[in-house]
DNA sequence: GGCTTTTTCTAGACTTTGTCTAAAGTTCTT
DNA sequence: AAGAACTTTAGACAAAGTCTAGAAAAAGCC
């Protein structure tokens, strides 16, 4: 392995540790895929990936990470497609455009949408987040 | 059947025909438990009511109807539970409360929901629609 | 280091939502 | 009434995701 992946392991491995989550071989091997850029993958894209080179991680282990990841905070769930979660590995407050035509998922720039005012919620519970899908689809 | 059921069906095959529907047996069906009082139904709860009275409805049919309605501006897709889509029978501009712990969609006053600014679309694209969901869960 | 306990990983069966197919039934047109 | 076009149906199928029970790793302890 290069020096360069060597050292961007032991970051992915603070990072996790941080997280409160155990850097086993698997996961670290997830998050290598997940967090060498923003970007939206599901789940299926990352087991694909992840397989792709030697050690193999099983479908439930993806499965188990990713959900792990989503409740430490590490990733971010989007729910747009009916067919499948997209894990997103920003998450920095910001929001989405769905392009329905081509399945594509972008990130809106978080200044560019404004919320003026908030409702109040329902008696006796929390606000977990606030999701802004903009739908979109080809023009013709 | 009776006088006010006789008219409600009425109203229902009038208001299909004006989406460009044919009101056939099983899309008034339907439509009737829809269409009863503003509401959010996923697929398999509509297959499992219309299904509690005389003229059963195929599965099939109940997915080819919903998505059919849902094309021609009769209900709106929501999409906030990663296992199931939901139709809502109120069409009107409004945004959602969706409850994780207990799988319950809720409206949001029109009003209490202010978006100040949108961001300009993706180069060849048009928007579709803006949908704003406010993920909570119980205190505690 | 060894030994035990706890956590994690795995293959593969299973579940659930939704789609597809091919045949049968309706409806519309003439 | 005959033919064309559309709709419905049962049941097979597909895809995403969960579950299970045993194997493997990791952590805790003497």
């Amino acid at each position: 392995m290069s020096t360069e992946n060597h050292q961007y392991r032991g970051q992915l491995i603070e990072r996790l540790k941080a997280a409160g989550v155990t850097p086993t071989q698997q996961r670290v091997e997830i998050a290598a895929i997940l967090f060498v850029r923003d970007q939206h993958m599901s789940a299926d894209q990352v087991l694909a990936l992840v397989n792709e080179s030697s050690p193999r991680v099983s479908k439930a282990t993806v499965y188990n990470t990713l959900g792990l990841f989503a409740k430490t905070g590490l990733v971010r769930e989007v729910i747009v497609d009916p067919t499948k979660v997209f894990y997103d590995s920003n998450t920095t407050a910001h929001h989405h455009f769905y392009n329905a035509d081509t399945g594509q998922l972008m990130d809106i720039d978080p200044a560019a949408v404004e919320i003026a005012s908030l409702p109040t919620l329902p008696e006796g519970t929390v606000a977990e987040g606030v999701d802004v899908i903009i739908r979109i689809r080809q023009a013709h």
